[in-house]
DNA sequence: AACCTGCTGTCAATTCATTGACATTATTTT
DNA sequence: AAAATAATGTCAATGAATTGACAGCAGGTT
């Protein structure tokens, strides 16, 4: 078979490029070389070879890649071809944001519903949708066939919820609660760890401006 | 003396390592191996000692590492021994959100003020602050004491407004505008791609689903 | 006090990712 | 139509990250 597995540091850069190739469309480029893009995007031209290898040729040697089709390429490889139907779990302030970023619709990731435990909220106007008692999601996720869960929730619950969701078939879960989910392998989960994220910048502001958080001055 | 460039793959997992022993100081544990915690977090615990080690010896022979003691250590190689004074650009769904999560408070980051272009806005009260014309940014990075700033404004304003952030000397930027932001190697910027991670998401579950069901490695 | 056990720190081996080099092939030019 | 040019696809080389192995030391045991 034709596939092997690519690593998550491949699938990671795709989205970059195809941002970039979105950008170039726009702008009513037609076609771009590798060491264009390179020059762009600051990667090496080998790398972009590389990476647009593992799901086959889509360049002309010559020619360089078109870019209309190389940015259709790339998002049938992410999925964005598809809808993706996604309900948020938790209608704090993160939950509501994310509910009212309208631009994850563009690219076919559809904001179905959204669930809360507190009862006040119950009947709240998120979008198009209407905070609802978390006793509902199971009948939700069935009945609207829901690819996406997005858990916005706090730690101390997120765990628990997962379960259910799995039980529920869903298949991808974007988690925001501080915590690592134990999921059966077929779920799939990706996190954003906001609070590790503002730490990496914390460390690098250090390493920068106070010589490296490095050593500490007394050992022990 | 310059000491050796720690790799980001190492401080990425810094975060990581500091949540797992604070839930383990939280519940009384004095005393750890790197095999246990191997075993809690599901990493090697060959790559626990090599991380560790980058910083110096936290650990003492025959008895593993003091929980406590580690947990500081690395609170204070993330530089969360510090208080950064933070303000977040743009009062939109996200910047509220993120103003009015607390729970970054606890490690020392410090919500001090929020701005935004939209007069309408206009001392609306969020958190302890009232929202600011961006006009006062400048003036207030300066007289605070500000490091951070938070980049949460659409993509098209991103890249003017972190240059300006330069100018007026922060430290770090939290970019949650989906652009790749241009400035100086002494400006630190972390990206929050989310609409990339959503991607990444999307690409699992088709490779799981649709993608000829292949797990990631068959079992030996 | 001497011995045994447990576990770190570290070096070596291995695996994985990135970069460099170039033969090959399409396009363009003359 | 043939030659020149351009740029891919791919293989090999290099570099980085992870894992494995173990000497040596601290702490516990008898």
């Amino acid at each position: 078979m034709e596939e092997k597995e690519i690593s998550q540091a491949v699938i990671s850069r795709l989205p970059r490029y195809f941002r970039y190739l979105g950008e170039l469309k726009d702008q009513g480029i037609e076609r771009i070389s590798s060491q264009e893009l390179s020059d762009i995007m600051k990667v090496t031209a080998s790398q972009i070879r590389q990476d647009f290898n593992n799901f086959g040729g889509f360049g002309q040697q010559g020619y360089g890649y078109n870019v209309e089709y190389l940015f259709q390429e790339i998002g049938r490889i992410l999925g964005l071809n598809q809808k993706h139907n996604l309900i948020i779990i938790g209608a704090g302030n993160l939950g509501q944001a994310l509910a009212n970023y309208g631009n994850f619709e563009r690219r076919g990731f559809l904001f179905k519903g959204v669930f809360d435990k507190n009862p006040q909220l119950y009947g709240k106007k998120i979008r198009d949708a209407e905070v609802q008692p978390m006793e509902h999601i199971e009948q939700f996720v069935k009945s609207n066939n829901i690819d996406i869960a997005v858990l916005a929730i706090p730690k101390t619950e997120a765990e628990r919820v997962a379960e259910q969701l799995v039980d529920y078939g869903i298949k991808g879960i974007w988690n925001f609660a501080h915590v690592d989910l134990n999921v059966p392998e077929e779920v799939q989960v990706e996190n954003v760890h906001l609070s590790d994220s503002l730490m990496k910048l914390s460390y690098n502001i250090n390493r920068f401006h106070n010589g490296g958080g490095g050593k500490p001055d007394a050992p022990q």
